[in-house]
DNA sequence: GGTCTACTGCGACAAATGACGTACGGCGGG
DNA sequence: CCCGCCGTACGTCATTTGTCGCAGTAGACC
């Protein structure tokens, strides 16, 4: 084993919700190798106490449970700025059910670990030893959504095609298949073909969902 | 004063997060006033919970942290239920940022306060305290956008009763009939009756355009 | 008591939607 | 020149969505 395996493993908390970080506390504490020596309620925070510990010279934690939703800077961008800044230091995400699309994003920025929220505590302690060891613990549910998605064609708008894109732009308009064709003068058949590209291109089950889609990755303004 | 005040207030939590459970568990225990007799995963489980209790002429709790966002069935529907058969336990909504919205349905339950899960803890055992005394806690910021949207209200959305506005949520988070039927544990033929009545009153023609509203309408995060 | 609304549900139907395969002309890259 | 992608279009099929009418229950209000 080329890492070293500490006695007493130094975790730290980011998490926007005080409830949260009592909980980990509070679980922590009933595990003699695990030592919880700060917290933070969200990225900024976060950082500022990883550098002023090091210009201290106090010991930083070997772990940061990095909850990923959070107000101001998202628990993506902290990970990213931590793992750069501070490369012994290993990130593991924890984050809510429904946000299971950010898993690559937390990986790419080199998160340890996902969590669910809903995970058993003794979850996370596993989820925990293997990122000290430099291994890495994905939730089971986690990591069948993504294999999914890695043998599936990458979803991303830049895979669909300039039409398939004027496609997406008036389903998030509220348009119907019909209004679609008559707009970009075509037959109906051709814009519900289309659409149908789309939805797998992406993934999705419904127009609907695809409109909501193309408002968050900002293809059309909400209002 | 009217109600008793016990020297001892029996709490218990329904969540599915079981990190969030271990946390309420642990701030409970350092309050001497507070008493955390019991826990549950979801709605279904706390109903099981507090019939058993009854049964078996256990004290029931006196106040019940519900979290209103779970899968199965889910906070709402259970806060009813329970303030329905159980009109001496007092129920508060705990829940996260982001479905600030369906504060109306959780009063209109019957919820004895509305906590954001970012809340402090401090917070958490004054809205159990008011509870108990038969008042109200309301977190500041839900408060506030309470009243913002009972003094201005937007448009078209006013004419929709409690339900309707929550099925509209759950059209705006790209849901199908079916998975709104599952979600509000109602048929789907009912849940057809409230989507084609939402469109109706707001004189749309397509669940698409209903979500598109939602979001332009705030009444839900468009990410 | 009577009335109203909200919520729940059903049956039947029409329309829209989405999946699947197929096909053809154009166009650009190897 | 050929192959693959794109845009167009059709046929068929299952599913979903939306409408209309009807109806029972519960709660609120008068």
């Amino acid at each position: 084993m080329s890492t070293s395996r500490p006695e007493v493993i130094r975790v730290m908390v980011v998490d926007d919700h005080a409830i949260v970080r009592r909980g980990l506390l509070a679980y922590m504490a009933t595990i003699p190798t695990f030592h919880m020596i700060g917290e933070a309620a969200n990225g900024e925070q976060a950082i500022a106490l990883l550098n002023e510990w090091r210009t201290l010279g106090q010991p930083l934690p070997h772990v940061v449970l990095m909850d990923l939703q959070m107000p101001g800077m998202g628990g993506i961008a902290a990970t990213e700025v931590i793992t750069r800044t501070h490369p012994d230091v290993k990130v593991v995400a924890l984050t809510s059910f429904g946000e299971v699309e950010r898993v690559h994003s937390a990986l790419a920025a080199d998160a340890a670990g996902y969590l669910l929220k809903d995970a058993d505590p003794d979850e996370v302690a596993m989820a925990i030893r293997a990122a000290v060891t430099g291994g890495m613990h994905l939730n089971p549910t986690i990591a069948r959504q993504l294999t999914r998605r890695m043998t599936a064609p990458p979803a991303g708008l830049t895979s669909l095609t300039a039409r398939e894109r004027e496609i997406l732009i008036l389903i998030a308009e509220g348009k119907s298949n019909r209004d679609i064709a008559g707009q970009l003068t075509i037959s109906e058949r051709t814009a519900r073909t289309h659409v149908s590209n789309v939805l797998a291109k992406l993934q999705l089950s419904s127009r609907t969902q695809a409109a909501l889609l193309a408002i968050r990755e900002g293809l059309v303004p909400p209002s």
